[in-house]
DNA sequence: CGTATCTGTGTAAACGTTTACAACGTTTTT
DNA sequence: AAAAACGTTGTAAACGTTTACACAGATACG
């Protein structure tokens, strides 16, 4: 509550010393920094985070914004640890906010970040042509893109080799006899569907499979969705062997379902599934799948949005990780 | 970027002009509303909530914080969503911490609320006596507790009834006839560990079963310490035949050092949990937890924080809500 | 018709910082 | 010894708002 005035005045000097002081400038003599460091000390100042943002340029404010789209997802919070961790590690302070999946909260908490003058952002866009993104974008506000990519903007990215995952995941299921296999993929003008996808249409033309449309399925990401879908493949006149399904809640969906069919996993059906789940070895059974590396996708952008503020003029760079098959039992 | 001084020069009007038209107020005359109202959407002018903030006497920065010890557990997740969406029905920004169980990253963001004016804070604190919120306490930024209490100060608080919960989780063991039960409980000066201790030796005495020390272990609600604890357990010449363990985290990791040890749930050893999982149903077996209502905490200190915001004078309130024991396969 | 009341708008101060610039005393240079 | 340079500190403006107060014009009232 201590402001510069009243540190000023016990130091019986000027506010513009106390600030010198404060930001270690170099022009003030040892002996007014020392009672002006006593003042300071005796009334417990902090400088108000408000005040510096309003009167100094942007890309000072050390405050970033991250929207995440379902905070309750554990690859998103994941991905918030590794973007939280590098965010405290440079003394910067994060504004989290949860898009539910939802353009408009999205959009609502795109303009709570403009309107606090963050220093920059991090998100997985909505969908590959993301409006409300492309709009902030017109801000100069930095973006780094997690996950997701945009199709218009030139930002900085980090995203997984989603297609890569996707063969190794389907090659696995082939080595392993299977030749209809079922795929379950999220919302399908999102980057990683679409990559996931080519993935899967490209392993089958790969080991000379056909590819029956009928097999195709896209969901919401969430686990109700993969629970439906499954059902609907399982229903089928002649249903697939094997699941490969492009996110974890889906995945726990469709292994409801077959639990539910009283389907041996993975005897009857094979799952392969997208990204790892928490507790993947207390599943039943556990389940195979391609891990992400989330933690680092969240830290590394991070660190690019740090990179980016201090140096705005740099060209945008795209980081992409490996993703690893997890051989469990669920294949 | 567009300022009141821009839109106010394009309306030809004074800033001050501007300023009463965004904020409702009825004194201007409908011709120069309807100017204001032009240039505001030419402009597309978005008030700064820096200076908004800056200006303003505290508790109007629409702006509030929520910290989590871990938002990687899907109980503090859920908690963490209910803040949100009442924040966001109510248009306050959340800024939203993770501490990460330490008390260290605590106090750096407690830091960071003050020095952001934010108009009042959620979070379990990291226990009884944490000293850092209670210095945050005196700053009069509004305070709930949820989840966990605090000795001293006088706050706001929404918890669960812990001891309860813990009663009923021992009744239901008991009724299946274990009388060696074993207790792995968290940090033993977190207010919900001493309730549910308080549950667990008033059941057994309640009961007229002997206490054996030995059968009680303190982790650190973490999974790693839930599978170490579950080991030492078992290792004991007289080992227990059923398991309370005080949180979800630690429960998977009982469970897993059940699997480990090839020994049958629930037949070998019962585990009832504490907190639910979200997916339980997909667990090895699927375990019977005591649920608690998390979504409705984290909604309903939002809501009282809402409340205290308007009307700071009002008495502390104390809700607390009822959790449930929902019986699956593990007992 | 002069004064009081009301209505709508403008002026300016305030919030708490940072920082360009001025000011002043001291030291160096010529 | 005067001029120049330097080093330390203070003054004041600026960031973008809100709002108390002043002010002017219109309306009401005696």
């Amino acid at each position: 509550m201590a402001s510069l005035q009243e540190v000023a005045r016990r130091a019986k000097v000027s506010i513009a010393t106390v600030s010198r002081v404060l930001n270690r400038s170099d022009k003030v003599v040892p002996e007014t920094r020392a009672a002006v460091e006593q003042a300071l000390r005796e009334l417990d100042y902090r400088p108000s985070r408000v005040a510096r943002r309003l009167r100094m340029n942007s890309g000072r404010a050390h405050l970033v914004g991250l929207i995440i789209p379902d905070i309750q997802n554990p690859f998103y919070a994941e991905i918030a640890r590794g973007v939280e961790d590098a965010a405290y590690a440079a003394e910067y302070a994060l504004l989290l906010c949860n898009s539910d999946e939802s353009i408009d909260k999205e959009r609502f908490y795109l303009g709570v970040m403009r309107d606090e003058s963050v220093d920059g952002i991090v998100l997985p866009p909505f969908d590959e042509t993301d409006a409300a993104v492309a709009e902030f974008a017109k801000t100069g506000i930095p973006i780094v893109c997690v996950d997701r990519s945009l199709a218009q903007e030139k930002t900085d990215l980090v995203e997984v080799d989603n297609y890569r995952g996707a063969r190794e995941a389907m090659a696995h299921l082939i080595a392993k006899g299977h030749k209809q296999i079922g795929l379950i993929e999220g919302r399908s003008h999102v980057s990683t569907s679409r990559e996931r996808r080519r993935g899967y249409l490209d392993a089958l033309a790969g080991h000379g499979l056909p590819v029956r449309k009928e097999l195709m399925r896209a969901g919401d990401f969430k686990q109700e969705s993969g629970r439906v879908l499954a059902n609907e493949l399982l229903d089928l006149r002649k249903p697939p062997t094997a699941l490969f399904v492009c996110n974890n809640l889906m995945t726990v969906g469709a292994l409801a379902a077959l639990h539910q069919r009283d389907l041996r996993v993975p005897r009857d059906v094979a799952v392969v599934g997208f990204d790892d789940l928490p507790w993947a070895e207390a599943l039943d059974p556990p389940p195979t799948v391609v891990r992400q590396p989330a933690y680092d996708v969240g830290r590394q952008a991070m660190e690019l949005l740090l990179k980016r503020i201090t140096e705005p003029g740099r060209p945008p760079v795209t980081v992409r990780l490996l993703p690893e098959l997890v051989v469990r039992r669920s294949t």
